[in-house]
RNA sequence: GCCCCCAUCGUCCAGUGGCCUAGGACGCCGGCCUUUCACGCCGGUAACACGGGUUCGAAUCCCGUUGGGGGUGCCA
């Protein structure tokens, strides 16, 4: 028998980096088993059974590379199932009616305004082994009978998961978790249905710096919100199956590929990981130097659209040249225009920081412009030229070259951050714009 | 409160009784390279929460303590 597993994501209207995590593990032990990978939408609760919610969140999986071979099932399509399954139980006295008040009611079939509940047993332990925790069990005495039914006609999340794990002869719940304490009350669902147990396997929960379970409110948890700022999915997936899981060999940047012939679920360990902003970039980075430079454009595209830049003053021709210098200084494609935004722009960029750390604090500003301004006017306008007359204005004030180009950059680009400079002056910029750029600069010194 | 889970460098991962004077990665700190930044290279910092057992031997097994987290809805 193939493994069926699922991802059943709540349509909050975006994708959570900690469900991606759980839908990239539920991917990959399917990919990595020949499994089956099932997504269903749990929208039980009226509130999120709405269209443009699912289908952002489809739009991210399919960006991530999570394909899915069955489904997306909605779970607000089977409600009749969930109601046979709830009139039967009622039929049999294993759950029971109740009002608004919680008081049991006689009655076999659910009504409205009337919730239906699940009778807990008494004494017994439910337990199970789980693949990542191992033995785990509850004893029935400290849970408390439970809606499985709601008094507007709709099934709870338990009774529709339980329901629907068995109808889709689920093998494997592979989960975050916080849903770890829930799964008493499923088995108990599924004994009550003479239905099989799923063999579950619950991931640990993604944490924020002060190891609390993500959150929406206070973390970055969109991952739309890192695709839009320029992070590739290969290197979301990857850093993502870094957290509660590592390769045998200790390579952790590499393709998805790969890392589905290593994965193996009972590798996964116990404890809480911290979503690592750093480490993520670290990857993202590396994964962005080894784009094919035609990839690279291709990709970076939307960014370069979006540009500060006068569109019709952008030159692509210029821009592919300019990649190969800066593709790798680039931690993200959100990185990109800042290190070339000069070239397009009128005037360059006013940074306030570039501006204060060289032209204010930095030592002898005033004369590097004013002496690389009176050698450039009539010096041959080359990489190698260039370079050496601002190494021979930074010796008359004591300045090496890493210091005396400083100036000249911040007055040229903006900022002390870019791309090799005598180059990009000497092979995209006009001698008089760079000298009409120098006495700009000069001129608010 | 009650229930459940977790516990190796700041962080992520390795380690499943001897190969561990604990390994890799990110970060951080030095150095080299260098026209900035980055890359690359070299070096460094830094951890088995604590206490009891078990064993010839414990990061690895057991118990307890402490700490952290999750759950405890007619949300999922």
């Amino acid at each position: 028998m193939i493994d069926r597993v699922r991802f059943a994501p709540s349509p909050t209207g975006f994708l959570h980096v900690g469900s991606a995590r759980t839908a990239l593990f539920n991917w990959l032990h399917a990919r990595s088993t020949g499994g089956t990978f099932v997504l269903r939408v749990e929208d039980t609760d009226a509130e999120r059974n709405r269209p443009e919610l699912v289908s952002n969140l489809l739009a991210e999986l399919e960006w991530l590379g999570l394909d899915w071979d069955e489904g997306p099932y909605h779970q607000s399509e089977r409600r009749e199932r969930h109601r046979e399954v709830v009139e039967d139980l009622l039929g049999r006295g294993l759950a029971y009616l109740c009002d608004a008040d919680n008081r049991e009611v006689d009655g076999s079939s659910v009504t409205d305004g009337l919730a239906a509940r699940f009778r807990m047993p008494v004494g017994q332990r439910v337990g199970f082994d789980d693949i990542v925790r191992g033995e785990v069990s509850f004893a029935t005495d400290d849970l408390e009978d439970f809606v499985i039914w709601r008094s507007n006609g709709s099934p709870m999340f338990l009774l529709a998961n339980a329901v629907d794990d068995a109808d889709m002869r689920i093998t494997h719940a592979i989960r975050g978790e916080d849903l770890l304490s829930g799964v008493p009350k499923v088995l108990l669902l599924l004994d009550a249905m003479g239905a099989p147990h799923p063999t579950y396997a619950h991931l640990p929960l993604l944490v924020n710096e002060q190891r609390k379970k993500l959150s929406k409110r206070r973390d970055d948890v969109s991952i739309a919100d890192y695709r839009e700022r320029g992070y590739l999915a290969e290197a979301m997936v990857n850093y993502l199956a870094l957290l509660g899981w590592g390769p045998p060999d200790d390579v952790e940047i590499r393709p998805l590929h790969e890392i589905v012939e290593l994965f193996r679920i009972e590798d996964v360990n116990k404890a809480p990981a911290f979503f690592d902003l750093k480490k993520l970039e670290h990857v993202n980075a590396t994964h962005l130097r080894a784009l094919p430079k035609d990839e690279f454009i291709e990709r970076v595209g939307p960014w370069i659209d979006d540009a500060p830049w006068p569109a019709d003053r952008f030159d692509p021709a210029i821009f592919s040249t300019m990649v190969d210098l800066v593709q790798e200084k680039l931690r993200t494609f959100g990185d990109t225009t800042r290190f070339v935004d000069f070239l397009f722009l009128e005037d360059p960029v006013d940074d306030a920081d570039s501006w204060e750390k060289t032209m204010v604090k930095g030592r002898s500003a005033a004369e590097v412009l004013d002496g690389t301004a009176a050698a450039f006017a009539d010096c041959a306008w080359e990489a190698g030229v260039l370079k050496d007359v601002v190494a021979e204005v930074g010796e008359g004030v004591g300045l090496k070259l890493g210091k005396a180009q400083a100036p000249l950059r911040v007055a040229v680009t903006g900022r002390t951050v870019g791309p090799p400079l005598f180059e990009t002056m000497a092979d995209f910029m006009e001698r008089s714009e760079v000298l009409r750029r120098i006495a700009r600069a000069r001129a608010r010194l």
